[in-house]
DNA sequence: TATAACTTGTTATAATATAACATATATATT
DNA sequence: AATATATATGTTATATTATAACAAGTTATA
């Protein structure tokens, strides 16, 4: 049973801040942002943020304790998720990888168990700061 | 040309409570620990870890905030890492495999980027508390 | 020994996140 | 519609995680 994908008034407006930055957004950031909305304290902006997460609209990079919306459109739920992450201008990019979803999704681990849930972060250089 | 794994005092006092501990511990519990060796505030145990994990002693668990050690004995530096997190008893596990490993360090994203380092985080239930 | 590089100690504060409780709104059930 | 139930919001306070900034000690090396 899918649960249910309809947006509160909060979880709206958070999300809109998220869509709109360039990159990954910090929840204070969210915050200050969202107050001309009249949310005012960070447990409004926490909360809207997990449910968007749980309602697959956005993901957490967990090494940077920012939200990024998510660019998958099938992305029911926020189960399996692979991002770039470039160190020098900070840039992350959601890798949407047929291949590699497949193989962390059949992967199993020593004691023969699969995950039906995974996160995974790559860190290096991007192409523009190569170059 | 390799970093020195030469480790200062406060890095093995703070080393040893890592390893002790019978899974990922957080910083403040580490700090609280290493008061009896006279270690009084976060900038000395945060200072430790940061310089254990470039050493590759041990590994930071994203999603959990917390410190693990390493039990790869071949692990020289800590850039590529996976690990399995029971979502019930919070047990965390490091996975050395070579088929992941090797398909995640030749994966190349759609620019045909390859990444020198990554982390990778397997959520589920671990078989004793499945049983 | 002097100089540089690293390591430690210390205080204060920044940044991230949640607990707890009151109230309001929406949804279901009768 | 009235009631009950679940969900969402508002609010204050506080917990947790992490770093800035600066002073001083130690080690390695020119």
């Amino acid at each position: 049973m899918m649960k249910s994908q309809k947006l509160s008034k909060n979880e709206k407006v958070v999300l809109e801040v998220v869509k709109k930055s360039t990159g990954p957004i910090k929840a204070y950031t969210i915050l200050s942002d969202v107050k001309k909305n009249g949310l005012k304290a960070p447990p409004q902006v926490y909360r809207a943020l997990d449910k968007l997460i749980k309602k697959g609209k956005i993901h957490r990079i967990e090494s940077k304790n920012a939200y990024l919306d998510c660019r998958n459109s099938k992305c029911k739920t926020s189960s399996k998720t692979a991002f770039s992450i470039c160190q020098k201008c900070e840039k992350v990019t959601e890798i949407l990888n047929t291949k590699l979803s497949k193989f962390l999704s059949s992967f199993k681990d020593d004691a023969g168990e699969e995950y039906l849930k995974y996160n995974l972060e790559f860190y290096g250089i991007c192409k523009k700061c190569k170059s």
